[in-house]
DNA sequence: GTCCGTCTGGGACAGTTGACCCACATCGCC
DNA sequence: GGCGATGTGGGTCAACTGTCCCAGACGGAC
């Protein structure tokens, strides 16, 4: 093993921790499981990482922020209509998790996790605050202006995407999916500022 | 310890070990702290259930039929236009997610831990058509007919709950909730068939 | 009152876990 | 070319896990 400097080990780890939680679960990625993915020794691991639970911190930091912004900026752009937008942005996201369902999973597997750990609790307000602000940018260059505001219009979509995930993550309905974004989406578009019809 | 028949020591297990993981999540929901929170030695466990995933299995189950009939279906009945209704029946609901968080937050660690387990991978799929069910005769209950199939809308319902769940128990903002009901009950609302005005 | 199946309790087991320690290799710098 | 800081590897530790075993206590049927 050649020598790496403590940082990148750090990264390296949490990388492959990452890929450990999507394949096998967050149970299944303990230390040994964690640096055996990576190619490292097992005392590398408390080298790098003064603990477990620091390491975690780290895949959580690394998820909101590589999820986030790479996979759902650039699926707004085109399209004509609000709803048209919405449906394609979120059918997008829905193949995204089709493709990796273990990915998506490990993302609520460790909200929880945070949840429940203390030093860690902090954390999942963090990453919602993110998705929130993601969602703002998606909708203001989706169309707007907007009945309502559009952070609550942010959290609603938000919302609607996790349970979207989640729903399709147990029952791998894709039928009922597309049809559920559908609905979700002519929802959203009835709160742009144009189509007020009455 | 009194002598009691194994059917019994099942449920009350399966009844400890809920109330164990809403306390102190799934992970600490050992078969040592389940049966010191049944009150029974550790010998019982065993002679009760065959194995904890089989008792896990149980659990899920339990919280499925107690959580969804009981603590949803009266929420709905009163209240003048379905827009009120589906705010008021949602606000029931976060209510109640606020009165025990540890308890909802148990659901989603049961579901995602089945999804990984052979043997539970079937569970959730289960789990999820009983709350669509649920939520069918909710919708049906609160008025309607429907624009759309009832079906579809409850898929939708079902998931715009399982995120506002997800979303306050990770930034516990009770304003941000109520204003990301108040959106979900107008898009709800707006698929109600007399509602058309156009 | 005896007996047999049902239930109980304490103890034990092998396996796994996060964390750690220390002797050795390697690197950049003087 | 030596030297101190930085990284590596193997082995080890106590703690904890799910599961199992077995001797005994209790209950009701005869």
């Amino acid at each position: 093993m050649s020598r790496i400097p403590a940082t990148e080990r750090r990264a390296a780890l949490a990388h492959a921790a990452l890929a450990v939680i999507a394949r096998d679960g967050l149970a299944a990625a303990t230390t040994r499981a964690i640096v055996a993915e990576a190619g490292m020794a097992l005392a590398s691991f408390h080298y790098a990482v003064p603990s477990r639970d620091e390491l975690l911190r780290d895949v959580v930091e690394l998820v909101v922020a590589e999820e986030g912004s790479a996979a759902l900026a650039p699926l707004l752009a085109r399209a004509g209509s609000i709803h048209e937008a919405t449906v394609l942005a979120m059918t997008a996201y829905l193949e995204l998790v089709k493709r990796d369902p273990g990915h998506e999973q490990a993302m609520f597997e460790l909200t929880q996790y945070a949840l429940r750990t203390p030093g860690l609790d902090d954390l999942p307000a963090e990453q919602y605050a993110r998705y929130h602000a993601l969602a703002i940018e998606l909708l203001d260059a989706a169309g707007g202006p907007w009945r309502v505001p559009t952070a609550d219009l942010a959290r609603m979509l938000v919302s609607f995407t996790d349970g979207l995930t989640l729903a399709w993550l147990a029952d791998r309905d894709d039928a009922a999916a597309a049809r559920t974004i559908e609905l979700a989406a002519a929802a959203i578009a009835s709160f742009a500022e144009q189509k007020v019809d009455a």
